[in-house]
DNA sequence: ATTAGGG
DNA sequence: CCCTAAT
């Protein structure tokens, strides 16, 4: 993602002519009023698409070249950089908790060639854009200060090396190893691929044809609506690279939109810097969209090294990755939840190299379950049971973020369900906690009661969450180094534990209109949970900028928590508010809508709130509103075109008829309340009266 | 705190 | 639904 906004950004300066594009809706919105952001980024998919053909067709002969390297590794004079060469990519993935980012930076980073598997690897045109993006930027970077970041990668994957548990050292397990380098003949134990044998992490850094598994297994632990499995253990200490920390999110999940992504920490570098929302959204489309699994059988991606490094030669080592876990989390960060799947981008090549493929993080649900997208573990449905002052939980399963596992076409299925075994295991045989997430944000104090934290059978319990961590590993407090920006703990498992949005179940368990619960302050006690948590993080954030040291300072648990706050973003504390879950409006509250409208008419949704959904705590007049909007707009469109669940053509009809009146006694409704007023009947409507009258 | 509108 | 600007 950081690659692709900063493409984007870079081009920012191009002045891109505006290129008109029809507004999504009709909702009424300003025709052609379109962003510059929205221009700037069809420009772009022009300008990426045009440039990927090109590219395409001057180095189709390159990718012939690069399939041959494959079956021709690396002898003799290439076997002196292998290890160094390898290193540093592996270790960029992997203390990040192999990111597909990385992969693709990694991939950019080297010059020539390697683009072009990119490219291969990217068929469609969303993905050219991503590609053709990210490869300028990463060229520029890499041609600007390339040696200087190269030193600090390599520097940076010793010891993330070192610092790997599992690593292939001695490894057995002929699927985990590296076809690649026994042909060269290479000790390859030297390597630090990242590969674990168990399948716990897993070389990111080539990939590709991630499949993406779903599988079921009943649930481990009590826990409400959502169980997540954030991530593998984190590999790499960050105590031993304390320079990349500022990274950050690795990925986002979302209950609404499934979102991850992948911030690579990587350098400071200009290019690198921590991407902006805007453009976003549109960015997040892309790679959304259709293209989950695109593999054009390409022979075989190699990374080659920088060509500094290998004194020109033409040098490719192959890798191969079988298993690459990436654990998806969520985390509020810029991204506001959006689906966004990042791609994933995996060179495999193994023996015969299968197949090159992105994974876009699927939107394959159709159902309109956003956490879906691209999860393995799928499927969770909690019910809560209250009896007295009992919270009872039951899970009926879980969701685990994320986990892409990969092996060659010609793996045979056993294997995959070994792989596939070995990567489950890893994660749940390396310890797990379990965190509690309410409204999204991590519940740290332990000693609070269930009624304090706001955790009751008459809370919705929706926004309870449960998640699973990987045991957290001894990790020094970040040193603070003269970067600012440097500030951010790059340690995976921070970050996973941190994770505050946890994608909750949208089971709802209460739905107000049939059967309002009853409001206590537990309401209340939530809020104000919530708030000393975002005030919290923005404490942190704020010292952060001014003076990087004052991090040090920090007790443990701000620390915590600034790993899960952007640096440098505008509004932090948005960041770390969960979006709510998504409610759709019944028939019977737009019914109740409608009629509210017909008699206080529009303008006045804190009256229809009061009059109609008044013991519906989870509609807000905001909220009526915009389903208003929604209603006339849905109203006005074809039923063909109208989603969700249908409402009744005598709703819409009433909701045109309302809509037309009122919007031409916008002035005059002065009288038209007042007999409204007394039509209304129930108690509301006698509360509302009154504050009308005063109103008046 | 509400309202209105764009996103 | 979110976010903001304007009340």
């Amino acid at each position: 993602m950081v690659v692709k906004k900063r493409q984007y950004y870079g081009f920012n300066g191009f002045h891109m002519p505006p290129v008109p594009r029809a507004p999504r809706s009709a909702r009424g919105r300003g025709l052609n009023k379109m962003k510059v952001e929205d221009s700037q980024i069809c420009a772009f998919e022009l300008l990426a698409s045009l440039a990927g053909k090109l590219l395409q067709e001057s180095e189709s002969s390159a990718s012939s070249n690069a399939s041959e390297a494959n079956d021709q590794p690396i002898i003799g004079g290439g076997v002196k950089f292998e290890q160094d060469d390898d290193r540093p990519l592996k270790a960029e993935c992997l203390d990040h908790g192999s990111c597909g980012e990385s992969a693709l930076f990694t991939r950019f980073s080297s010059p020539n060639s390697d683009q072009k598997c990119l490219l291969n690897e990217f068929p469609h045109a969303e993905s050219n854009l991503f590609l053709e993006r990210s490869s300028m930027i990463t060229n520029s970077n890499s041609s600007k200060n390339g040696g200087a970041d190269l030193k600090s990668v390599i520097c940076k994957s010793k010891s993330a090396c070192e610092n790997i548990p599992g690593k292939v050292e001695g490894s057995s397990d002929s699927r985990v190893s590296c076809d690649g380098y026994v042909d060269n003949g290479l000790s390859r134990q030297k390597r630090c691929d990242g590969l674990d044998t168990r399948g716990l992490i897993v070389d990111p850094c080539s990939s590709n044809d991630p499949m993406e598994m779903c599988m079921k297994f009943p649930a481990l632990i009590n826990s409400v609506n959502n169980v997540e499995l954030p991530s593998c253990r984190d590999p790499v200490p960050s105590a031993s690279i304390p320079r990349h920390r500022n990274g950050t999110k690795l990925g986002i999940r979302d209950d609404d939109e499934n979102f991850t992504r992948c911030n690579k920490p990587l350098t400071k570098s200009k290019a690198f810097r921590p991407p902006q929302r805007i453009g976003d959204r549109r960015i997040r489309k892309l790679l959304t969209s259709k293209y989950w699994k695109v593999a054009p059988k390409l022979k075989d991606c190699e990374f080659s090294k920088p060509a500094f490094l290998e004194g020109g030669a033409k040098s490719h080592y192959l890798k191969r990755k079988l298993c690459y876990s990436r654990e998806r989390y969520q985390l509020n960060t810029f991204y506001k939840r959006r689906k966004f799947t990042d791609h994933s981008v995996v060179v495999t090549s193994d023996g015969g190299f299968s197949s090159e493929s992105v994974c876009n993080s699927p939107d394959k649900n159709m159902t309109g379950d956003k956490n879906g997208a691209s999860i393995m573990f799928h499927g969770h449905q909690a019910s809560f049971h209250s009896k007295d002052s009992q919270v009872k939980f039951s899970i009926k399963s879980f969701r685990v973020p994320e986990l892409l596992i990969e092996v060659p076409e010609t793996a045979t299925v056993g294997s995959l369900k070994r792989t596939v075994v070995e990567a489950v295991s890893a994660i749940l045989g390396g310890g797990l906690r379990v965190g509690v997430l309410l409204h999204g944000k991590k519940v740290r104090d332990d000693n609070r009661t269930l009624l304090q934290t706001g955790i009751t059978s008459n809370e919705n319990l929706d926004t309870l969450g449960f998640s699973l961590e990987p045991t957290p590993v001894q990790v020094s407090p970040p040193l603070c180094t003269e970067d600012p920006a440097a500030l951010l703990p790059c340690d995976t498992s921070q970050l996973i534990l941190r994770s505050p949005t946890t994608p909750i179940v949208d089971s709802g368990v209460s739905d107000a209109l049939p059967d309002p619960p009853p409001l206590t302050n537990l309401d209340t006690n939530i809020e104000s949970n919530r708030e000393s948590v975002s005030s919290h993080a923005d404490i942190v954030t704020d010292n952060t900028l001014p003076d990087s040291r004052a991090l040090v300072a920090v007790p443990p648990v701000n620390a915590e928590e600034l790993a899960m706050v952007p640096l440098n973003q505008k509004s932090k504390r948005s960041e770390l508010v969960q979006r709510r879950t998504r409610r759709p409006f019944s028939v019977s509250e737009v019914e109740a809508l409608v009629h509210a409208v017909e008699e206080l008419g529009t303008g006045r949704w804190r009256d229809v709130k009061l009059c109609s959904f008044e013991d519906a705590d989870h509609r807000t007049y905001v909220d009526l509103k915009d389903k208003w909007k929604t209603l006339v707009h849905t109203a006005q469109i074809a039923p063909q075109q109208r989603r969700g669940e249908p409402v009744p053509q005598e709703l819409l009809d009433r909701v045109l008829a309302a809509h037309a009146y009122w919007s031409q006694h916008q002035a005059k409704q002065h009288s038209k309340n007042q007999t409204a007023i007394l039509k209304i009947t129930d108690a509301h409507a006698v509360r509302n009266g009154v504050q009308d009258i005063q109103s008046i």
